[in-house]
DNA sequence: ATGCTTGTTCGGATTCAATTCGGAACTCAC
DNA sequence: GTGAGTTCCGAATTGAATCCGAACAAGCAT
């Protein structure tokens, strides 16, 4: 960002050139995403563009923030009741309420987020590993007895990152080799047996 | 691939231009990679490159198709040691043997694919999927107790996707947040206590 | 209201990279 | 050694990203 919107008019500017931008690249993908058509979309001039992005990049940056940002806006007030299930079921209403997200707006996200690796996209994914290692810290002190589960931080790595990725991933395959249930289920199943086999190894 | 190459001259132009770009791409990644860079590093002309790739995207595709013949080129003499092992011990040779691939000739392979996801790479991953489901396969008719584990098609679709995407970034990281010990015993376990849980779920 | 300053927008001009094209250089079978 | 097929080249074209200075709007003091 070249400048520091300060009036009204402009802080909206920004945000149609954002909101432009991932219908440019839901249409035609980052690569073919020109600054003509971002520009024509949030129906400004080019120029403009440039006054508050300093590149093309910047604005693929804004929308990776945007991104990550709404997805914890959305999961936020879950929490409660997500931390208070037991983990199976925590995992699966997360993967629902994901793919939902995913497919609002005609799959506007899933669209952007089928590329988003193209954009630095992991880059700005800190505010969701910090939300779930919330929840998880959350949901082990409503479930004390999962306290003893070991490697509980490269655990989340690899479920945040090989979750997100799995799914996004299977939600853009036209024929995916598995169904989302099955993948889901897996993915539940994955944290599930992890947890009560650790449980199993680690009782008195 | 434009034209199909007759000559050796020409096969050998190819491949030049194939590496080319592995060393162009880990340079500047792949947007800032330019067709003449790829051309001067490669030793021909511009030109040269349009006689047998369409655009820039089809050498892009070859890198990755390369990436992922050598990616299952490397594992494949292993297989009939891994499929001896126990599970955990599998996974985390699977993974040594990744890494030291990835580092080889100076990180070339991990340069280029921290950014593999610019470049439809996940198109050509068929490969190696099958492999895997074939190291499976192999491992369950030497372990035939494993026999009674579900649901492996999806868990081996999250196991490949999760699971280099994870490795490719933590490599990629300048300071990751686990080690890779860590993350490599915590994929191990992920498979292995999978396993041992579906084991003693569905005992007689 | 009026003039002044600062913030904002615009779109043509510039720059730079991808791709094309026409011909030169090479290879190989005869 | 010839010529038909193949390969290579790099200047010219094309089109997109970025820059820039003029025009326009908002805020503010008088």
């Amino acid at each position: 960002m070249a400048r520091k919107p300060r009036q009204a008019r402009s802080r909206a500017t920004v945000n149609a050139i954002v909101e432009a931008a991932f219908i440019a690249v839901a249409r035609h993908g980052p690569a073919a995403a020109t600054t003509r058509q971002i520009a024509d979309i949030a129906g400004i001039g080019v120029g403009s563009l440039y006054e508050y992005f300093s590149n093309k990049e910047a604005i693929f940056a804004a929308m990776s923030e945007r991104f990550v940002s709404d997805t914890v806006a959305m999961l936020q007030p879950r929490v409660p009741e997500l931390v208070r299930k037991n983990i199976r079921d925590a995992v699966l209403d997360m993967l629902v309420l994901f793919r939902e997200f995913l497919q609002e707006n005609d799959e506007l996200y899933l669209k952007c987020a089928r590329h988003a690796f193209a954009m630095d996209f992991e880059e700005y994914l800190d505010p969701v590993h910090r939300l779930l290692l919330d929840i998880v810290t959350q949901h082990m002190m409503r479930h004390p007895e999962t306290a003893r589960v070991r490697n509980i931080p490269a655990m989340t790595y690899i479920y945040i990152n090989g979750g997100i990725f799995s799914v996004v991933r299977h939600l853009s395959e036209q024929n995916p080799p598995v169904t989302f249930e099955e993948l889901s289920r897996g993915l539940a199943d994955m944290v599930g047996h992890y947890v009560d086999q650790e449980l199993l190894l680690t009782q008195q």
